[in-house]
Formats: C-alpha cells, structure tokens, sequence
DNA sequence: GCGTAGCATCGATCGATGTCGATGCAACGC
DNA sequence: GCGTTGCATCGACATCGATCGATGCTACGC
C-alpha cells in the first residue's frame, strides 16, 4: 500500500503572476493610497502641486510615487505649461478586479 | 482679483488607509500569492509539507509567508499532530473588495 | 536673454523585508 | 525514553525601496 498522505494531492497554481503582483505592489505604500484616493475623489484632475502641499512629503518623493503609479497604469499624467495634472486612469479599478480575480477566482471549489 | 489657480480646489483624502495598505502589502509578494491562489483552487485545506515541496523555496520561507498571509487575516492555519493545514480565510475576497471600494469607491463623480 | 516657478531625475541614506541555515519544539513511532 | 519528522522561530545577510536634498529641465514673465 502507498504511503499514508498527510491530506488529499493539492493542485498547485502554476500560473505567472508578476503583474498582478506589481500592481498589488503599487498599492501597498500609504503616500500612493492617499493619492489614488485622492484622485478617485477628484472630478477633474489634479495639479502636483496640490498634491505636494496636501502631503506632508517632499515634492520629490510625490513625483517618485506618481512615477511608480503612472508604471503600474494606474493614473494618467500629464504636463500642461508649468503644471502637471494627473487623474486616475481609465480601467484601473477593472484591472485591479481582474488581478484579484486571478488569484481569487470567484468561482470557488463548486 | 485672487491669484489664478491651475486647477479648481482638490479635495484632499484625509481617511486612514493603514488598515488597507496592509491588506495590500500582504498580497505584493509572489510567493504570496501563489500561496493564495493555491489554497483558493483547493476544496480542502492544504498542508504545509506540500506547499513546501511545490515552490522552490525554503520551509523557513514558506512559514514566514505563511505567518505574514495569517496576520493579515487572509488565511487560517491550524495544527494537527504533526501536519500544518492552511487554508483560504472565509472573506478573504471581500475584505479585499472592501479594501478596494475604500481607495477607489465604485461611485465615481456623478 | 534672464530669472523664476513647477516638476522630474539623480545620488545617497537607511530602514524594511525576503531569504536561508540553524535551532527549538511538539507529536509520532519504535 | 529516544530518534525522527514537520513546522515555527531566531539570527544573519543581502536586497529593495521610501525618503530627502541637490540638480536638471521646461515654460512663463519681465
């Protein structure tokens, strides 16, 4: 007879899933929270300079997690004469949905 | 006259997402979430010693994740006799979901 | 053209954390 | 009781990343 099994053979997830990683990844930071929140909130967009004055950050530090945010296409950027507007991206709480729905399928052991 | 302004008045987020970004940073790691897309695609718990043997990782490792998933509140993990069973924390997706509609709410500016 | 303002980029620092080996601990079998 | 097995914990190390000051760059006003 086989060897006794701790529990029935799991089926291990073979999938990649670095993207949905790296966009778990922009969220996991306080400053980017805030300013997703802030621009999901905003009915236009909004100028960095706000965004610096409303932190208690520095405004290179802003202008770091704006990059990594407009990376992971979750906001969109854009320069106008000396000030930058930036808003939330088309889509991103649909992507953010698909990304959880990868791992977490709704579609649980039926 | 009043000084021209780039953009209307923002409003600034001033909520806590401390609660949320925690709930992200558990999921911003890979072999988190293979741990939890794993133990989603399982109908039953799953032990330890398999999660061991399927990534290529340290058991140490895959106990720190383990830990992390558990303090986070996404998984259960429980100990019998010699085995470790984990599995898929009940409301594990809707507290993500929930998380989500806190940064992000699903009514935008109407 | 020149100075200034607003934002991005660079370089450096330092705390956070993923990883591993070693150790500890509880349960099981002999 | 003793050795073994499975998992958690500890200590150490290396890397990543958030933050800041300094600098660069473009647009605007004079």
């Amino acid at each position: 007879m086989s060897m006794q099994r701790c529990a029935p053979e799991p089926m291990r997830f073979e999938g990649d899933l670095s993207a949905e990683c790296a966009l778990f990844h922009a969220l996991a930071d306080p400053a980017r929270l805030r300013i997703l929140a802030t621009l999901a909130r905003s009915s236009a967009e909004v100028c960095v300079c706000d965004l610096t004055a409303g932190f208690d950050l520095n405004q290179s530090t802003i202008s770091h997690h704006l990059k990594i945010l407009k990376d992971a296409a979750l906001v969109s950027g854009e320069r106008r004469g000396t000030w930058g507007f930036y808003r939330l991206a088309p889509g991103a709480r649909e992507r953010i949905d698909g990304a959880l729905s990868t791992v977490l399928p709704l579609a649980l052991h039926v």
